[in-house]
DNA sequence: TTCACAATGTGATTTTTTTCACAAGACAAT
DNA sequence: ATTGTCTTGTGAAAAAAATCACATTGTGAA
């Protein structure tokens, strides 16, 4: 119902409305928020009514309303539990960005197929022999995994995924994994990225 | 002229493409590409349309054919050199991750504030002091970065880099930065992405 | 030969997303 | 009190992207 692009935007006003907070803002205007994520102030209007929300126009918009109107659309005002596969160079780079808990995401496992990776606590969390994972999966009702597995892995761990009860996986392995419809994927393709990135900043358009 | 979407999945059936081709494919129908990139078949030749290449109903598409038209229209069948700033978590993940020479893209230098980590050479490209990002820029005519800095750089960084006559930055920092309208940013925000997929995996939509 | 089939190329249509544009309301300044 | 200036909320329009649907055309089986 709530559009994709609009769901992706919400995600990133309640990231700044909370640094707004911190910064003692208590309301803002459509077109602040406008400049904080690139888009233009009709947009953020749309976005917030998706939410059923409303500011005035003379104080715009309540900044604690608002976060907590975010909060009950994402429906987890605490932290997520999500776990990661594959303890490589970007699967360690963001366990050490989430340990952080800043956001609301919290990486509660990891797991490897290296023997050699596992068993040890990195940024909070414990590394699990991948052959734990089903167990773990079931036992802790994840829902959410974030898969950093060599391409040629990513297709068998997604199956594994899957069929653990994994409901949603974001995906940095450059393949696209086959699964059925029901299983949300989300590929980070920083190749892809940096390919559009020089095509339009070669002057092509835009 | 050539929709952004469309650009995004020409780099992905590229490279598709020369799986297949390793694979010794000499040709591949529309539905074929669409299953690699989660596509519909009719998407596929429309995209393909819009590159001027043409398939027939009994062979589908000559891979190699596509390839080359591909490479045409990213107009670098080279390599395209990129630098890197900010050699931190994910800035060595990157580095490792394209030094590969796999791809089309090439770290061919990366800069970093911390005199610790500059002077030394990380997955064939060398890492310099910050402050010679400019020169190194101008004299090579590198015209797309990666940057990879906390957040609190990340603005005044995106500056020198403008400045320096980047044309394309693809920004890790969880910040929407400033710049001129000709200065195409593509922002990388896997906090937001999480949020998404946890928002569409747990029964919202979709 | 004739027919069924499978795939392309593309106009037409639909869906999704963004932008425009303006009524309505509060306030500050004159 | 009047005027000018903001901003919200939202229909209506436009733009962008995806999908439908079908004429067309080799191919091979009957
Ligand atoms: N590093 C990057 O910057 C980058 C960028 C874009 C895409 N990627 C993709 O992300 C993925 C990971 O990249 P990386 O650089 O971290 O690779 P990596 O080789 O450093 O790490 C891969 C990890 O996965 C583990 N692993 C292998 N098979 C496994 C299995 N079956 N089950 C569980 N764990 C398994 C390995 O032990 C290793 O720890 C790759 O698919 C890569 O193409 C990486
Ligand atoms: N690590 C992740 O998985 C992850 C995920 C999402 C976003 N990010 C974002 O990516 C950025 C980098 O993350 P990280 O984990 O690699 O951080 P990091 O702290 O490991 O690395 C940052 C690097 O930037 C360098 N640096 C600092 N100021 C600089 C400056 N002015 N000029 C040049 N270099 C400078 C530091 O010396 C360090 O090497 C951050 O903005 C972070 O929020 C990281």
């Amino acid at each position: 119902m709530t559009p994709e692009k609009t769901v992706a935007r919400l995600s990133l006003y309640r990231r700044f409305l909370k640094l707004a907070k911190d910064e003692g803002t208590s309301n803002v205007y459509s077109h602040q928020l406008a400049d904080m994520v690139r888009g233009t102030s009709a947009q953020v209007r749309r976005d917030l009514m998706a939410l059923g929300c409303s500011g005035s126009p003379q104080k715009g918009y309540d900044v604690n309303e608002l976060i907590k109107h975010i909060d009950e659309f994402f429906n987890t005002s605490e932290v997520v539990d999500v776990i990661l596969v594959g303890i490589g160079n970007i699967g360690r780079a963001l366990l050490s960005y989430f340990k952080s808990g800043k956001s609301h995401i919290n990486i509660v496992a990891s797991f490897d197929s290296d023997r050699q990776k596992v068993d040890r606590v990195i940024n909070n969390s414990k590394c699990y022999y991948i052959e734990e994972l089903s167990k773990f999966v079931s036992e802790n009702n994840i829902k959410t995994a974030i898969l950093c597995v060599p391409a040629s892995e990513a297709q068998q761990t997604a199956d594994v995924l899957m069929h653990s009860g994994i409901k949603g996986i974001l995906n940095f392995a450059p393949v696209r994994l086959k699964l059925p419809a029901n299983i949300f994927v989300e590929d980070v393709d920083i190749t892809m990225n940096i390919e559009k990135l020089v095509y339009f900043s070669s002057g092509k358009r835009k």
